[in-house]
DNA sequence: AATGAATGAGTCTTCATTCAT
DNA sequence: CATGAATGAAGACTCATTCAT
């Protein structure tokens, strides 16, 4: 008994999320946001979301949710498998990279939605540190990586590898694997 | 007889580089500029470039001569050798990363002048690209790193490692030397 | 060594604080300002004043100050002398009442020197109804007032006195005089 | 088979004349009116009145057709005894005041009808006034109010009272006779 | 030159009103 | 009839850029 949507919330996020992938937060205008959307005017977002702020925030939450799910799907037992698995999990959500460097761009003081959002958000974050370091410790405990490196050191440049440009064109899951042995191995000559 | 001037180009490009560094281009303004030169006025920064683009474009361009500059007075005999100068190098020009990140974001349609530094940039990136891949290839023909890597990967996994936080706080060299050690002989257990 | 001031902060504020006594202050927009202001847009005011509500403030902490300034130039001794010239005095100052209506519907949560402001001119409305209170009690204690009525009554209903329209076109002081005296005596024949 | 109503039109009014009152007419938004109508969505509004300003313009008819009935039963026999019945009967419908201060900020350019309500209204205010004088006039016939003031200024002042806040708490009709007395009698000492 | 001041284009946000189911 | 949804016309505010002294 009301006209039909113009968009959905969800069509809404994945739009946003690509513009904030694309160009950055701080380029990230609701005009633009509107103009993507193909239907609908600028206004209409409103009904949606209070803010741009929220807007923002629920997208990186969104895709925080999204890779915090598939982490937990990683079995732990073995150390290098989890990591090999994790990283083939990171390379498809590539984009939390760009996310997260963004997250404290929002400006939160307006909207308490939108800074419960983004508390939410660097919660998460943390869960996957987390579950790095204890991966990386496991590892060394069970000596299938080096022990003269602090675990942090070891976790940041794994997680370096994600921003790698796939040059050779390999398929994600390849690719991931094609990194993670250059890691383990090392660059330099055998 | 001229008024004091109130600021030197100098000046103006530092001060200009160190907010774009700390905050990203997309929330580089005018008016905080302006405000971080102590002396001068907003419009005063027009007696110098004709518009914020070509600002951001100069500074970059500016950082981009220094770090080539730098580049080309590495001795590349020994290639080993050649890249851990470069490493210690790229450190300390740490923010080149950030900068290379952000000049694509310059909007260079309403200024030729912008466009064209930008350009300039572009060709010194790709000039440094070339010394890295020289190197590296020279590298895999002595047969002191991997053959089975194509030479653009290992430069690419070589080049990130500025990224990666200094959680030590080891001073500058010592920890591109660090880093340059994991990168040769992987993370993985002896 | 710059272009003339489209206006000055002092018209802006006569020009604000006719538009707020007439129209009241929900209905007071910087659109009607600045098309008001005859000369000069509309960002110009962003020069003086940092948002709608500073100017509102400012506008009506300005009326207050030149109230209370008056206010404090009346003789207290004799208390129905005082109470005389304090007519005459807010008589002249007639729209003192519709702002101080209107104080409270500014929004003070978005602007700290707004806060400031809103909390200033309440501090000078004390001041105003303290004196009003003391004159009136020592008015009582000499027994020239009723001393069967709380002197907050005798007060409320003396400031109301304001308001009388002036449908005899009586000058000013004169038509204040005559509301005087018949709240002095009353209504009723004698 | 309609169905259920969303609310009726006399639920819309008191719930429009209770906003207008607490909040005044400029800050009086049919989003808020929606909100405090508990059950109904906003468009359904539409329904019963053509806009916003319709709304506000027979709000205020009602309140003063409700007045009026209520004044006209007033016995005017007996001058002092009328005036004393009608203030009593003007407290009750304090609210009054604040109506008629907010008929003139109604926009009626866009809307007829809304312009012929407000004509209405004015014109009852007329009759209002004119019962006053009326009075006025009698009871200063037969010698029972002051016949030095013109009436005019005696039906002003007397208005007046109802704005004095009933700091006693006093029951609506003993407060009304309190001020009835101040305003016969005087503040000054008998 | 240097600069205080002006300004228009652009963004965010709100709200009355209209649509279409 | 009722209403969920859409929307355009404001209004607040910011900022790059231009003016004129």
């Amino acid at each position: 008994m009301a006209r039909k949507r113009a968009f959905t919330e969800e069509e809404l996020l994945d739009t946003a999320e690509q513009l904030i992938i694309e160009q950055g937060y701080s380029s990230f205008h609701l005009k633009k946001l509107a103009e993507h959307l193909a239907s609908g005017a600028r206004s209409t977002i409103y009904q949606y979301f209070a803010n741009k702020e929220e807007i923002a925030a629920a997208c990186m939450k969104r895709a925080m949710v999204r890779t915090v799910a598939k982490a937990e799907q990683v079995d732990e037992q073995e150390p290098l498998n989890a990591l090999r698995d994790l990283l083939r999990m990171y390379m498809q959500e590539a984009d939390l990279h760009a996310i997260l460097g963004d997250v404290r761009k929002i400006d939160v003081s307006q909207s308490e939605k939108a800074a419960e959002l983004v508390r939410e958000v660097m919660g998460m974050h943390e869960t996957l540190s987390d579950q790095l370091s204890r991966i990386f410790q496991q590892a060394q405990n069970e000596g299938v990586v080096r022990r003269d490196i602090p675990f942090v050191i070891l976790a940041s440049l794994f997680f370096q590898l994600i921003n790698t440009p796939n040059v050779m064109q390999l398929p994600s899951e390849e690719w991931a694997d094609y990194l993670f042995n250059i890691w383990y191995e090392g660059s330099g000559k055998k």
